[in-house]
DNA sequence: CGACACCTTGAAGAGGTTCAAGAAATGTGG
DNA sequence: CCACATTTCTTGAACCTCTTCAAGGTGTCG
């Protein structure tokens, strides 16, 4: 059995930027490598995590697109974020050692399973990690005070615009177009996520497409109006 | 000069409960007495710290009420928490070095500034306190999931009578009472935390009062029926 | 190829917003 | 300490956005 096959190596994984820090001397990368203990793969439809469950490790995403999602025992059910390749997800699991949401892969996804335990213990060596880590987790915060803001002040459209534009620079981010993309989730996904009923997702959709603003195929989506949309999220004077 | 009598101690501050890690050595609780560099006094509708403004720490609330907002160059308003003693705020600008919104005293307070470079110093040697960072960070990610929860499924009833017990068991945690409470914030704040303008919540406020459920005289609120709004808050099967 | 999940569209209805006016509380300056 | 200005709160009426209910269409997967 030879161990250099095995081996899972943060030091040489493309995703690298993504979800680690950058810079690290050739020691602090070899401590690095321990972070991960195994991947794991998630089948499209089942879950990497649910709530209730206790919390061990944080996940890296490697491939694949997930979404997290509240369920409350009274039927209510809110999408609380989608995650795509670089991107962490479990934090909710560590102030009470237990999962407070599911993550739901909505494509056939692996993860890199990263002991918490351990973070922990070689973000005591390596400096970069600690800061890294908290910054991973303010992100996080912040992107929530984002979602609030949203949801909290924006119309049908501009949410949904927003949404889209989102999407689309996190997925340029990762090498993909600009303006198409290829939606992972149904419209009521994106309805919960949004506040929305999967009819007034669908309808703005169309709006948008009347106005030539986007293309919709399904779940292809094409931008055409990228200022537009921009302009809709922005501009909340008209009206 | 006597430093005991400047010295701001954690040690021996009755608040630790709530915004420090509990069950340390004695070494260990000397070095976070070295965590807080000072406290400053914030005047009631002056900022902790501003959208934008360098971030260099983070603040534990000794007395007083803040809330925290954002605000976009279009207009739009969002407060995204309220905090009170024992809490911590300032999570947000550790991800760029800046903070990313505004924290306005809703009365006089006074807060610990703890510079995060030391936080993290600290935490690398005394692993309680590495945890307990994590854990509040965690904290603040759980609680923004539910208020997403809150904007993404609840009608504006429910939204209020959410709002009205999370306020009012924090405050109880602190020793106050279980069912009587006073509004630091105007309706216009409540408002545009719930998602809903400040008519709105006037108007649940009454609806409130004329079911029996709670008694309003302006900022002061009294809760009679607190199972009443816990129902309302579970169960949306009756609509 | 048939069953099922997903999406679109229409029409009616509800919940929340907007606009407006007035009342109550709070703060300020003389 | 009182008078006045200002902020905050309440309530009504009309309106609008989004939801609900319903039906039909489209796509997908075993």
């Amino acid at each position: 059995m030879n161990p250099q096959a095995i081996k899972v190596a943060c030091s040489n994984c493309n995703l690298r930027e993504l979800c680690m820090p950058m810079g690290l001397s050739e020691h602090d990368l070899n401590r690095l490598d321990d972070l991960v203990a195994v991947r794991r793969k998630v089948k499209r439809g089942t879950t990497l995590f649910t709530n209730g469950e206790k919390f061990t490790s944080l996940y890296a995403i490697r491939t694949g697109f997930f979404k997290t999602c509240l369920a409350t025992e009274d039927g209510r059910d809110q999408v609380t974020g989608f995650q795509m390749a670089g991107e962490i997800i479990g934090l909710d699991g560590i102030v009470n050692d237990q999962h407070t949401c599911d993550a739901v892969a909505l494509e056939d996804a692996e993860v890199c399973v990263m002991p918490f335990d351990r973070i922990e213990e070689i973000s005591r060596e390596v400096t970069a990690l600690q800061s890294h880590v908290h910054k991973i987790m303010s992100r996080e915060i912040v992107r929530e005070h984002g979602v609030m803001l949203l949801l909290g002040s924006m119309r049908a459209e501009e949410r949904l615009a927003a949404f889209l534009l989102n999407l689309v620079q996190r997925l340029h981010a990762r090498g993909f177009s600009q303006s198409e993309l290829v939606l992972r989730m149904t419209r009521e996904e994106i309805g919960s996520y949004l506040g929305l009923k999967l009819e007034t997702v669908s309808r703005t959709f169309s709006k948008f497409v009347e106005e030539g603003m986007v293309e919709v195929k399904q779940r292809h989506v094409r931008i055409v109006d990228t200022e537009g949309l921009q302009r809709l999220v922005n501009n909340n004077a008209c009206h």
